[in-house]
RNA sequence: GCGCCCGUAGCUCAAUGGAUAGAGCAUCUGACUACGAAUCAGAAGGCUGGAGGUUCGAGUCCUUCCGGGCGCGCCA
């Protein structure tokens, strides 16, 4: 239950109430009308706008309009007393069992809680990772990589029909250079000394074991041929080597794609000429002469008649050309042909993940959606910052030319999936973010990732300790459900009740607004109220979760641990961590 | 030069257009023979880069300036 949307529709219909009795006239516009939680929790649990917002509609002051819709709210039964504040926000403070009921809600759903029909199976499209087959995963792929899927995960808790897609270009001139530097390793595998990398190929070491495979599957067959005879097949065996590579990469930090597009079969297939024939159907290409780009100098320009796209008519601050002069695809073509491809196979929502250096990308390639989908699809592009790595303090430089990167292994192997993946969250996505390996791997209250487990493996811990002190059953559903929820009154609990009871709508809003840095914030404090409580039982022996001498109230706290349990685990499954049962090491 | 992103406590960062802008770190003061202290309680810390504007209300939206990052050819 979402209880932001739940009460909108309350406060909705006590509009439509006052409007029924002439009391407000027709025709006023809801659509601004919020029902949130107020910042200071001593304005209560919810507030709304409505009196603010409509105020001048209805011809009346703010207060005035508050004054007559709050006695209709508080004829609600779950309302239990409410004040008009500040502007014109009337406060509203729910019943203590209101809140408790969310409670049996929780252990209802386990780890579903939260889950909800908002995408209405909607078909959606996300595209991450995306790397082009030239090597392992290093640190910069990571942060993309975990964003797209905790996004993927996030729209799929809410009802979207999600497909997680990985689109490589094998087509291009990077990957002949990396058959050229796999046949440099080949012939290295069959004896021949190899003292130093040319200038423009790969120098990884990785390469070894790729020329080594190669020469074990080919033997001395392209030893002496010319390139023309090995690029393709060598470069064909790399690709698909290095994607091998990059999914066991991929599978450290637990992502699997549905879907694997490539440029190449995009061409082969014939979807590129087809998505160029539809632009040119539309009327939306043209042969032009684009004036020279504002304020850079450039010595080389010289104006040429070229193949345009009309790209300006749906906001692009230029029209672009498809074909370069001599007739061959400009880069994007197969960008386009791909989002086409996207279109045709009926995704109305697409979103890609992308680092922040793409910065025209989307401007680029929302014309062409547009233009595919006649306007039904629409685009979303997450740009995400860099991540800067630091070890102790110190800024470790990464250079992709000199082969001194930071795979995705070696993150995942000093710090672990867990810590990487929540690490990832803990920023808006279009920030920078300092990975310092010393404080990712400390244990602390530093460390969210650990804050936030331990309070998962404390509730657990409970959870153990009174299975072992009662009985199993005591935790059943049945145990459970029927606990008496009544005596959970203190501030702190249902300060934690009201807390989870807010869940559902923090998934919603982090999936509607494709932020799931907001599931780590949330998570970070929920386990900050729990440990909260918990050390009030350190003061005060009566506010423990496990009384020998008062199993009604033992039953009634262990409802509430579990629910705790429940929604930290859901949440840390939510962005791809485990939530562990125990931390001791 | 143009476009996008960013500027919030000493540091790292939060805050669907809402009320007195919040956390953590660092600093200072306290709490462990434990339902696991990998934790908790308290203190202190701010003209949200500057100036205008829109709004009942602006850290958030608009304009402009300052400061930082990224991008910007028919290259990939």
């Amino acid at each position: 239950m979402n209880i932001y949307r739940y009460f909108q529709t309350v406060v909705l219909s006590a509009l439509q109430g006052l409007v029924s009795s002439g009391e407000l006239p027709e025709g006023l516009d809801p659509a601004r009308v919020t029902v949130e939680a107020p910042r200071d929790v001593g304005h209560g649990d919810l507030a709304t706008n409505a009196a603010m917002v409509l105020a001048k509609a209805a011809g009346k002051k703010p207060r005035e309009l508050a004054e007559l819709l709050l006695p209709s709210l508080l004829a609600h039964p779950d309302i239990a007393n409410g004040d008009i504040a500040g502007p014109g926000f009337i406060n509203l403070r729910l019943t203590e069992d209101f809140w408790r009921e969310r409670l049996k809600d929780i252990i209802v759903a386990g780890e579903r809680y939260g889950d909800s029909d908002d995408g209405h199976g909607k078909r959606i499209n996300v595209e991450y990772v995306s790397a082009n087959p030239t090597g392992p995963m290093h640190a910069g792929h990571v942060r993309g990589a975990v964003i797209g899927d905790s996004v993927a995960n996030l729209l799929a808790k809410v009802g979207y029909d999600v497909t997680r897609e990985y689109y490589f270009n094998d087509a291009g001139s990077q990957v002949d250079v990396l058959a050229r530097s796999t046949y440099l390793r080949y012939r290295e595998a069959l004896g021949e000394e190899i003292r130093e990398i040319p200038e423009g190929l790969y120098p990884g070491e990785y390469l070894r074991d790729v020329g080594r495979a190669l020469a074990t599957r080919d033997g001395a067959k392209w030893l002496n041929e010319p390139e023309e005879a090995w690029l393709a097949p060598v470069r064909d065996f790399s690709v698909s080597y290095i994607m091998r590579l990059i999914g066991a990469d991929l599978d450290l930090i637990g992502i699997k794609h549905d879907v694997f597009t490539n440029e190449r079969e995009l061409i082969d297939n014939g979807t590129l000429d087809k998505a160029f024939e539809i632009l040119d159907d539309k009327g939306l290409i043209y042969i032009g002469t684009l004036p020279p780009p504002r304020g850079k100098i450039m010595e080389d320009w010289e104006p040429v008649p070229l193949t345009l796209f009309r790209s300006s008519l749906f906001g692009d601050s230029t029209d672009r050309p498809l074909k370069k002069r001599d007739g061959a695809w400009a880069y994007i073509m197969p960008d386009f042909a791909y989002h086409y491809d996207k279109i045709r196979r009926g995704f109305e929502l697409i979103i890609n993940v992308l680092g922040t250096d793409h910065g025209g990308y989307a401007e680029r390639m929302r014309p062409a959606v547009a233009a595919f989908s006649d306007g039904k699809a629409t685009l979303d592009v997450i740009f995400n910052g860099i991540v800067k790595i630091y070890n102790r303090g110190e800024l470790v430089k990464l250079s992709k030319r000199s082969g001194n990167l930071i795979t995705l292994r070696e993150m995942v192997e000093q710090v672990g999936a867990d810590a990487v993946r929540f690490f990832m969250l803990t920023r808006t996505p279009e920030s920078e973010l300092d990975f310092d390996f010393a404080k990712v791997t400390e244990q602390s209250k530093d460390n969210p990732v650990f804050y936030v487990q331990y309070a998962h493996a404390r509730c657990r811990s409970v959870l153990r300790l009174a299975a072992e002190q009662y009985s199993s059953d005591i935790l059943g559903a049945e145990s459970l459900l029927d606990a008496q929820t009544g005596r959970l009154d203190s501030p702190e609990e249902l300060d934690l009740i009201r807390r989870m009871a807010a869940w559902p709508a923090v998934v919603s809003g982090a999936a509607e607004s494709h932020e799931p840095h907001k599931i780590a914030f949330y998570l970070y404090d929920l386990a900050a109220a729990f440990h909260q409580l918990w050390a009030k039982g350190k003061d005060n022996a009566t506010l423990r979760f496990l009384l020998e001498n008062d199993p009604s109230l033992t039953i009634a706290r262990l409802a509430l641990v579990q629910a705790v349990a429940t929604v930290i685990a859901s949440g840390l499954r939510l962005i791809g961590v485990d939530p562990a049962e125990e931390l001791r090491s």
